[in-house]
DNA sequence: TTAATATCCTACCAAATTGGTAGGGGAAAT
DNA sequence: ATTTCCCCTACCAATTTGGTAGGATATTAA
């Protein structure tokens, strides 16, 4: 399961998607629309733009927005930045690879499922973008 | 990600699925051939059988085996019963579902797309059997 | 009937993760 | 110069994870 973290980063990345080309966006301004806790928030939009997919601005009038439109994001990019792996085992992970011990992986079985799995999930989750979000809403 | 626990459980299963009717196998057996730390196993066992997967005997002679043939047993079924939802937001999930509060569910995007990976995701998970685990190891 | 075998049950525990909060520092605009 | 707003570091409580300990209970065999 994603984490509430992860929920509240596509809320507001929803927020932000819907408003793209208006330029930036309060965080305060989200935690109230989206109901996400303000400094927890913070953290989170923080995070999305050192992952590049956010920009911000300083000072009076600034904010957040996207960085690329809402067609150009897709689901796996964010789950990946805020919750990580989305194989369901480390040594299925294509960007959060890790070896299993005591486990010949040419030879295991439950990898070769997971890895089914994997790509499954993936083939939407990397095809499907903010911008499906948004107008799936309607 | 799946817990390690549920990878035990995996790796527990697929050694029952390679034995299975051969009688009952002792937890140490399956504790030693595939590494479990045995009082872990013992427990994670023990939830594979509350959940009629797999049957129980004890004194000597006895130990744990598959209730059902390795073919019937899907992977799905064991993650819901070890590790709990598949689907990646409670409020998607069909075994494990939990409400989300301050969203209209048949307007939000993000619950769609989440609903469309899960379908994906599970497709394969309930297609996919231990009989599958033990026979792609080849 | 008693000893040996093996599962079952309850309780506990340390470490990691999750979901935050607090408080100030620093850049930009007016 | 001051206000606005993002940025950074540190902390914290609750929950989950990954176990361990020890005995109770059921079965079989001698």
């Amino acid at each position: 399961m994603l984490s509430k973290k992860t929920r509240y980063a596509f809320r507001a990345l929803a927020y932000l998607a819907e408003n793209y080309g208006d330029g930036p966006i309060l965080i305060s301004s989200i935690s109230n629309e989206k109901k996400i806790p303000l400094k927890f928030l913070e953290n989170i939009l923080n995070e999305l733009k050192k992952a590049d997919l956010l920009e911000s601005k300083k000072g009076k009038g600034g904010g957040y927005f996207l960085k690329v439109s809402p067609k150009k994001i897709n689901l796996a990019t964010v789950i990946r930045v805020i919750n990580g792996p989305i194989a369901l085992l480390p040594c299925v992970s294509l960007n959060f690879y890790e070896k299993c011990d005591d486990c010949d992986e040419t030879h295991c079985g439950i990898r070769k499922m997971m890895t089914i799995a994997r790509d499954a999930t993936l083939k939407i989750l990397e095809k499907k973008t903010l911008h499906d979000i948004i107008f799936a809403t309607i």
